[in-house]
DNA sequence: AATAAGCTGACCAGTCGAGTCAAGTTAGCG
DNA sequence: CGCTAACTTGACTCGACTGGTCAGCTTATT
């Protein structure tokens, strides 16, 4: 195993130098436009054909498996262990809902990610599932410590960030400001007395 | 004017009750499937072919034009009505967010005309630019009177709304009780208590 | 220079629904 | 009744998309 005779090793030079190129144009195209992106986009970033990513990778989900670490993966994990982290629970609560809208706001790919756009990609059913087990998570700890009201369902954390999803996915973005702002309002209500 | 010899009565008495018949089998699709049903599916529940859809109207904008009062405009427009004669401004936007919220669960044709799917057909456009109208006109008055935060602007109750028309849209509809558990959340706020 | 790995343009495939038209059918009038 | 203009329609084209394939050419490697 010292040699590291992996699969990617037996590639002659050029198409390994292809697989990498391409690689990295997907990580490029999938932040900027989300796992959707037409294969013949990242392919003519990377400056090869789009025939070339089906004989590297196999089609779109190869694809996503080899760089939905880089394009979402960390990130996603790094909020959630971050969330993890935080003692008091209102500040996870408010921690968690405001870098999920956030990365959702620019990532298109966490966006396709949540929505699960590609249900046979293993690796974003994996994160799909973790992500869901943590709004379980949090929504149990949030309600137990009194920091949510009693009625709030496990699935309404869930339903709140896949409806943004499904809001920056097919609507116009808002500004940024607009955005923050409206997160501010997800939290704390927009009314001003929070009566009854 | 006594006679009636509008466009219509100078039909042929088979083509008018096709047309009658199209017109009907339109309102029922258009409710159930929303305005973007195909027109195949509207013609198969009138007896009639596609063809005949495009004699009679011209294609989707005019069977549009020609059904929207029936279909949306007439409840869109009692809501607005109704909440307008509510003299409480707090009362008034409880009951605006609600009854819109509620339409829009019911009727996809509603949630189509709000995201002006069809920016071609004049009515439509008409009922949009009164909903936003009175958007603007609540908003205003909602935070006047200290009901609604300072900071909320105008677009933010628009975009509350669009937004919820986008995910009832593109996802998969919620269950009756937990969509009006949520329409509480948007309304109250999801933090048990409101700190700032 | 032999050879197999690799690349690519051009192509097919499948989906979806709008819109059209030649040809057949029928209402309505004289 | 029978003629004609109005009407209907099945079958078709069109177009926009994107995934996926393959014969044939190019090139790394020994």
């Amino acid at each position: 195993m010292t040699g590291g005779t992996s699969a990617e090793s037996r590639l002659r030079a050029d198409a390994r130098r292809n697989a990498d190129q391409i690689r990295r144009a997907a990580i490029g195209a999938f932040h900027g436009r989300g796992l959707t992106v037409p294969l013949e986009e990242v392919a003519k970033a990377a400056g090869v054909s789009k025939a070339t990513i089906f004989n590297r990778f196999g089609g779109r989900i190869g694809l996503i498996e080899a760089v939905i670490e880089e394009v979402v993966a960390v990130e996603l994990f790094a909020i959630i262990d971050r969330a993890r982290s935080i003692e008091d629970v209102g500040e996870r609560l408010v921690y968690y809902i405001t870098a999920v809208r956030d990365v959702q706001y620019r990532q298109p790919a966490v966006v396709d990610t949540m929505l699960e756009t590609y249900p046979d990609s293993p690796s974003l059913v994996r994160i799909c599932h973790a992500g869901g087990a943590f709004n379980e998570e949090l929504s149990a700890a949030c309600r137990t410590a009194g920091v949510l009201r009693a009625e709030f369902k496990g699935d309404d954390l869930h339903a709140l960030l896949h409806d943004n999803a499904l809001a920056l996915k097919h609507g116009s973005r808002p500004s940024r400001a607009d955005y923050d702002r409206r997160t501010g309002f997800v939290l704390d209500g927009i009314r001003s007395s929070p009566a009854s």
